[in-house]
DNA sequence: GTCGGCTCACCACTCTGTGGAAAGATGGTG
DNA sequence: CACCATCTTTCCACAGAGTGGTGAGCCGAC
């Protein structure tokens, strides 16, 4: 019988998912919530809500003023454990220190997590843009560098993930539908790169390659950023061939 | 006696507590851990352990492999959430940016945590320090800009810190007793700056100030670091006026 | 002052989380 | 190749942890 709450994965420890839950509401929140406010968003009751962040708060996960309450210190040492514990990572902070140096560029690692992206480390090229750093940023997968990871996703996944994309209007103004993404899709798998003018950020450009991974997966890629004007269309080819040796390097060093 | 172990703060919801061990046991240990390591280290039974292991891994929280597992991506967004939302380390940035370009120095900012303190924010000098990002790495209250936050806790805390430091040995050799802590806090409460050399690294030095907060707490501070050629002794004074009027500065536009 | 909304403490019921024990993997050794 | 030590996974019946409805305090708005 198709039970009507699907939100119910049935899976023990309730209390553990539901306290996921409340932190998942608390990172996408970008402002304090109030405890009523996180309780509707996680659809659980004012009390048990309550309960989990006293606990979360004891513990540091979250920190509770006036306004509400916002997620605490305690996650940093987490996402920091990720990053230093996280083999590619390493393998890859040099060769993108190289590529960002050899380019003028930015570079960037970002890995796929469901149907978006999140960066992972970024290197600033010649001129360095003026960006708080982003790591952490979730993005999405049909802009950017993000076609990439569609792109190189096995089969099921792309059409899973065409079927969701609904038509969406670029930075620059261009309206794109799936069918043309798929399109453009198919044209990366081609040349192995995925190449983006103005798709996130009028006026940007950059240029993508997937790591490889051994078990054909691409889960991450690696990317260079610049204005429109330090990436010409003429060269995208050359910049994506050296993209991909530098993915080949990462992918060696770290498998 | 000074509970040593209790381990058992009775708290509800012991599930999640249990999960937050587990978590942190994942964040201290710098390599993957196999199951029963971490069962060992959280001091729980190695089926509990799975189970809270499994959910967190479903959640992405955590990643296995062959070798054991590790903080998974997951633990990220939160992080970011935290950077991104914590209204100190907004309006810290642009002007950590001009303590850097006015000294030449690296600027930073961390903020307590217990007895230690983690780093939030870094930008670096005219000479970029060739080092990974080091946000959300956790360092000693007793060395480098830690004093800073050592001498301007409250008495009881002080003390409290003091009573539970070893003589320890710094970076350049000499070994520090607490006494001598005292008294090097004693100092840099009257300066209102604290001083490092050699602390934590050889041949580095560092000057931090508190950042003021409206309850006259500090838990949080701003520092330069350098080698020690680039902040000679006669230079310090100046470069705790301008950490002092950066630190006013993000108070005002914090709080 | 009055009102509505938010937060927190309480407590009896019940379903969730527990952990011992046994089966299944894994890998090192002679 | 057979053996053994160690680590991982699955299972299940019981106990108590987690739940959430309820109502008392606390604001701040009007």
């Amino acid at each position: 019988m198709p039970d009507v709450e699907a939100a119910k994965p049935a899976t023990s420890m309730r209390s553990l998912e539901r306290a996921i839950d409340v932190l998942e509401v608390l990172d996408s929140g970008h402002h304090p919530l109030r405890l009523s406010e996180i309780a509707r968003r996680a659809g659980l009751p004012v009390a048990t809500t309550q309960r989990i962040l006293g606990v979360l708060e004891a513990r540091g996960r979250v920190e509770k003023d006036a306004v509400g309450y916002r997620p605490g210190v305690g996650l940093i040492f987490g996402a920091h454990a990720y990053l230093a514990g996280n083999p590619m990572l390493t393998a890859a902070r040099p060769i993108l220190q190289d590529l960002a140096g050899a380019t003028g560029l930015t570079a960037s690692l970002f890995r796929r997590l469901g149907w978006s992206r999140v960066v992972l480390a970024r290197v600033e090229g010649g001129t360095p843009l003026r960006y708080e750093l982003p790591i952490g940023e979730r993005l999405p997968l049909h802009v950017g560098g993000g076609k990439t990871l569609a792109a190189f996703m096995d089969e099921e996944e792309t059409a899973a993930f065409l079927a969701q994309v609904e038509p969406h209007t670029r930075a620059d103004g261009v309206v794109v539908t799936s069918a043309e993404l798929a399109a453009e899709l198919a044209e990366v798998r081609a040349v192995g790169y995925s190449t983006a003018r103005g798709d996130r950020e009028p006026g940007m450009a950059s240029v993508a390659v997937p790591v490889p991974e051994p078990d054909n997966l691409a889960m991450a890629a690696i990317q260079v950023t610049g204005s429109q004007a330090d990436i010409p269309l003429e060269r995208i080819p050359e910049l994506g061939a050296e993209l991909k040796r530098a993915a080949l390097a990462i992918s060696r060093r770290t498998f």
